[in-house]
DNA sequence: CAACAGGATCCAC
DNA sequence: GTGGATCCTGTTG
């Protein structure tokens, strides 16, 4: 990893470059400018969860894509597992370095080709939120117990100050209404940059309600057709709203390395062995999922200790710590 | 000390 | 009844 995202440099020449009408274009540029500008908010009160700080997981989660650690994004067949860089095309991201003359109407098209990639990712991690929180992807239609699971979610995943209080009995319309003023003045610490979420979030439902033009995500409901196989058709429970299991929500952590790789990731995906990597984190986000604050590791285990029962986990045959084994990955 | 195993109880659906 | 959540005791590495 080293070296902070090349050619991501929080100025001008490598912002965020998406559609000139596009509202999300916006709320990135705003999210981005709060997490990358000189002055960067350093607010995390408690050491983070995760070593490789320097950029919020927001930033991060978006150009993960672009200097991909899963081999999910390369692409390169199902064989391709681990973390061997992908050896051919390395540079596959064309932003910045303009070395080639003449070249302005390549460049432009593959500028045009991070947008959309960046939108699409904008587009799927709100899916994945909807799913995991069992939210709808409207603000609008939020319940002031989905505002708090959303500020929770938003909270956790780019690591913003705690604000849930400020913003406590609010319905998602009413949320929806304010301003960025007023979400300043409830929160000072952080209120613009949640609004700015919350913009991202209003102008992104659209399209996956409406079908707007945009590359297909694995995590579509109905389950669609992607690399992640197996899980996806067992996985896509949430979509429906029914109560989601331990064992689903587990797999659709799984499911976005890019966004929960340091949370648990498979050890060997084909076996279903995965591991638990930060088990303090996951039941966090388990407890935000089931709205359970008290939820931790020691419960959830627990509850998966129920699986081997009723033959869905298991421990794999050489017991490790934190390490589980799903008894039928296919 | 944290993870692990599993019994017991309670609760929502 | 099912699926968890919670609490607990005891074990293990």
């Amino acid at each position: 990893m080293g070296s902070a995202s090349p050619g991501l440099s929080p100025g001008p020449p490598g912002r965020l470059l998406l559609p000139p009408d596009s509202a999300l274009r916006a709320g990135l540029e705003k999210v981005a400018a709060a997490g990358t500008g000189p002055e960067r908010r350093d607010w995390s009160p408690s050491p983070p969860a995760t070593p490789e700080q320097g950029l919020p997981t927001f930033y991060l989660s978006y150009f993960d894509m672009l200097y991909p650690e899963d081999s999910s994004w390369a692409a390169k067949g199902p064989g391709a597992s681990t973390r061997a860089e992908p050896p051919d095309e390395p540079e596959q991201c064309p932003v910045i370095d303009s070395q080639a003359p003449g070249g302005s109407l390549d460049l432009e098209h593959s500028l045009e080709q991070v947008q959309s990639m960046v939108v699409g990712e904008v587009l799927k991690d709100i899916e994945t939120a909807c799913k995991l929180l069992n939210i709808t992807a409207d603000p609008v239609d939020w319940s002031p117990g989905n505002v708090q699971k959303w500020l929770l979610w938003t909270e956790h995943q780019y690591r913003l100050p705690p604000v849930g209080k400020a913003f406590q009995e609010l319905g998602g319309k009413e949320l929806c209404a304010m301003s960025e003023e007023q979400f300043r003045q409830r929160s000072p610490l952080g209120g613009d940059v949640l609004h700015a979420h919350l913009d991202i979030w209003k102008s992104g439902w659209r399209p996956l309600r409406t079908g707007a033009p945009r590359s297909p995500s694995p995590l579509d409901c109905p389950a669609s057709t992607s690399e992640e196989s197996w899980t996806d058709s067992e996985v896509d429970s949430s979509c429906s709203g029914q109560p989601i299991h331990l064992w689903q929500f587990l797999k659709e952590l799984l499911l976005k390395p890019h966004s929960y790789g340091r949370f648990i990731r498979w050890l060997n995906k084909e076996k279903g062995i995965f591991k638990i990597e930060d088990s303090a984190q996951v039941a966090r986000l388990w407890g935000i999922r089931k709205n359970r604050p008290a939820m931790n590791y020691d419960k959830l285990s627990r509850s998966i200790r129920q699986y081997y029962k009723k033959g869905i986990i298991r421990k794999p045959d050489i017991s490790q710590r934190l390490v589980y084994q799903f008894v039928h990955p296919i």
